[in-house]
DNA sequence: TTTTGCATTTGAGCTAAATCAAACAAGTGC
DNA sequence: GCACTTGTTTGATTTAGCTCAAATGCAAAA
């Protein structure tokens, strides 16, 4: 929370991640059903979220790192919406959010703060809607990428090297691709020389070809 | 606000929603890049909301009726990030949000309010993804349709029928599709029985069908 | 009434991405 | 080492939805 504060709410602050759970590579740090009742911290680790369909489809919603918030989806039910599961082992912050709320109350940054926190996850939805509903495939692979490197890099990490934590598949969930279609596409960028691929790990060679992809029109 | 208040506490809520402001159709009520200061609760008409990529390519983001509440995407960076449009007349209660963070730091049902409304949207969005993301043509008109009765339906309208505000271009590009592709499933749904369509009048003759084409695997 | 403008529908052909199928690579456990 | 699993890539083919084009219908203006 990047605020200042007085070392009194700091505290109070403070008090409420006290807890933390470890997450395991592949286990659920909450379920769609399941009940709600804290928000929860990245310290470590790597997540996506998701929705199932009926019939079983499942739509990686997004993908978490470290210093993001989760659990948002359940206040308005009580219950979780959707699942959330560690992509790598994580730990989180656990923050009730009946005492989130109480605190509000006194420190109006605090409450500032969580505002934001939902409004930010509204507009970035906004931008994974456009994604889907209005990009080609290699736009929605640019957009991915480039998101991705910003968040890594405001996080002290290289701007033009990552790695993974999803599969091509999760990949393909959250793009709206196939994930055959993801893998052409790297291929693709491989071959432009916009990217080098090997496994999990990337490099951008290119990082304005992946931005012109997502400015410029389709015909480009 | 389905709460049970003070007196005192709702003739509080009731000088926040004090101010009111009418919206001719085809008007915004604010535009991406417009500074934030209050959000909106729909007394009467029906609003689009949209963001648009650089190269004019438009995704509408959702469709907004009484009731519901527009301008959260603002409150993150105290700048509106997408366009909200009046598809009819229109009239809303202007909220300034400082006024409402002040009075729910007093009133914690007001506070939690909130806090659901935001939630909420992020569950909506949730599955907007899904539908962007997972479905096909067909499965995505029926969602929409749906998903619009039930919200009419919860307003005292009817189940069956309804007239559509919207243009077949608008509601192609909240579904990811082209307004051709939107057009043809109508016609679709109209050869099956499904529906009957008189311009933006709809009469739905089998709501179970379109609720099949939603839950069930796209094979049907 | 005719004209004009706009939204919608319909048709024909095309294409991006899906599907189907097979090969390949990298771990993991034995 | 080898079998086995899981994830990924690549090729061949199909198809859902897009593009281009034209017709239609409705409503406001003349």
């Amino acid at each position: 929370m990047p605020v200042d504060l007085s070392p009194r709410d700091l505290d109070r602050i403070d008090e409420i991640v006290g807890t933390r759970r470890k997450v395991t590579r592949g286990d659920s740090l909450y379920h769609l059903g399941g009940s709600f009742s804290s928000l929860y911290a990245i310290r470590s680790g790597f997540f996506k979220t998701s929705v199932t369909l009926e019939d079983g489809r499942e739509q990686v919603t997004g993908f978490q790192m470290a210093g993001e918030i989760m659990g948002l989806d359940g206040i308005v039910s009580d219950r979780h919406t959707c699942d959330a599961v560690a992509l790598e082992n994580a730990e989180v912050c656990v923050m009730p959010f009946n005492q989130i709320e109480e605190l509000s109350r006194e420190v109006s940054a605090l409450q500032h703060h969580v505002h934001k926190i939902m409004s930010r996850e509204i507009v970035r939805e906004h931008s994974v809607m456009m994604m889907l509903g209005s990009m080609r495939a290699e736009e929605r692979l640019a957009a991915f990428l480039l998101n991705l490197t910003q968040r890594l890099h405001a996080r002290g990490f290289s701007k033009t090297e990552l790695v993974l934590r999803m599969t091509r598949e999760e990949i393909g969930s959250y793009l709206g691709l196939k994930i055959e279609t993801v893998s052409r596409t790297f291929s693709k960028f491989v071959e432009e020389g916009i990217l080098e691929v090997k496994q999990k790990n990337l490099r951008i060679l290119k990082p304005d070809a992946l931005q012109l992809l997502v400015n410029a029109p389709a015909s480009c």
